[in-house]
DNA sequence: TAAAGCGTAACCATTTTGGTTGCACTTGAT
DNA sequence: ATCAAGTGCAACCAAAATGGTTACGCTTTA
């Protein structure tokens, strides 16, 4: 399988960016909103930095920001500053396939599995950062009604009481 | 990230068994077909097996077969066979995030993430045995007509000469 | 009974992934 | 001017994934 949490932290990175607006938000305080080291993060901002999407002050008092307006930033680009290399692969055959018919299934298997990925790429290219941070803001309000109602009802048991 | 060669070997398998119709393939056949270990493929055959697209018969003269139509199996089916896990995992948050934002941001990005590889699923839905080794077959056709054109032209060559 | 197969476990080398430390460089504040 | 707070980057490490290989037991055919 492969288990890559590279994009996770990125869009959970972003999130804390777009939060922070035009503050500069620094390494450290995404490493521990996210649980991990800030060199992690500054690795993967390097590379949403060199993606266009997000800016960086040196020194103190700095840290990252949004480069762009969250609503015109997808998920795939995103997933495409992050450099990741095909999900599948076909094993390399060695030399000129003895095979006619063997000759042939690599360069189909090739296109198979890339219009499979690009399923994927299709999927990001629907979503942007500020959808994703407008679907936390949404349970966030859940949440809170939430716990408004049981608040409420525990003052209706006292009251009852 | 992460490169998997396992489905397109599984791929290059099944187009083996289905090429091969009601014979009983060797996993050292398609190890040598595919350009690698008999063993990597049995592996791989067997994950197919419990999936059940393929057929083992055991012992001499044994070997692998389509267990349904090559037009029925999705390439869908033969990457859920092989039961990879998630493509993108979300950090593991230790405890109870302290900040509320923080506590919804995992789930959505599961969310978000799991319908990003919906986009793969629903590609790989769309596509069947049959059809992959259709595109083979159209490729086969195509090699042939292009040799038989150089060759003819070669011909033509000579005969001028 | 022997040879041909598969199934599976065990081990290994390589690569990937994420974590960590260290250091140079930039910037703002005093 | 100096110091603290930052980033960038290189180097190294540990753990996990991936694929290759050997070995061995079991089934089936000849």
């Amino acid at each position: 399988m492969a288990a890559n949490t590279r994009l996770a932290v990125a869009i959970h990175a972003l999130g804390m960016l777009s939060f922070g607006e035009r503050l500069h938000v620094t390494s450290e305080d995404i490493a521990e909103s996210v649980g991990t080291n800030p060199v992690v993060v500054r690795r993967i901002l390097a590379q949403l930095t060199r993606g266009g999407l997000v800016e960086v002050k040196l020194g103190a008092g700095g840290g990252s920001r949004l480069a762009r307006a969250s609503e015109s930033i997808t998920l795939a680009e995103v997933y495409a500053a992050l450099e990741e290399g095909p999900l599948f692969q076909i094993p390399v055959l060695d030399e000129a396939h003895g095979c006619a018919v063997g000759r042939n299934v690599g360069p189909v298997l090739t296109e198979v599995l890339q219009g499979a990925e690009q399923g994927l790429w299709r999927e990001l290219q629907g979503v942007t950062l500020a959808g994703v941070i407008a679907q936390v803001m949404q349970r966030l309000k859940a949440d809170c009604i939430e716990e408004f109602n049981t608040e409420a009802r525990r003052h209706g048991d006292t009251e009852k009481e």
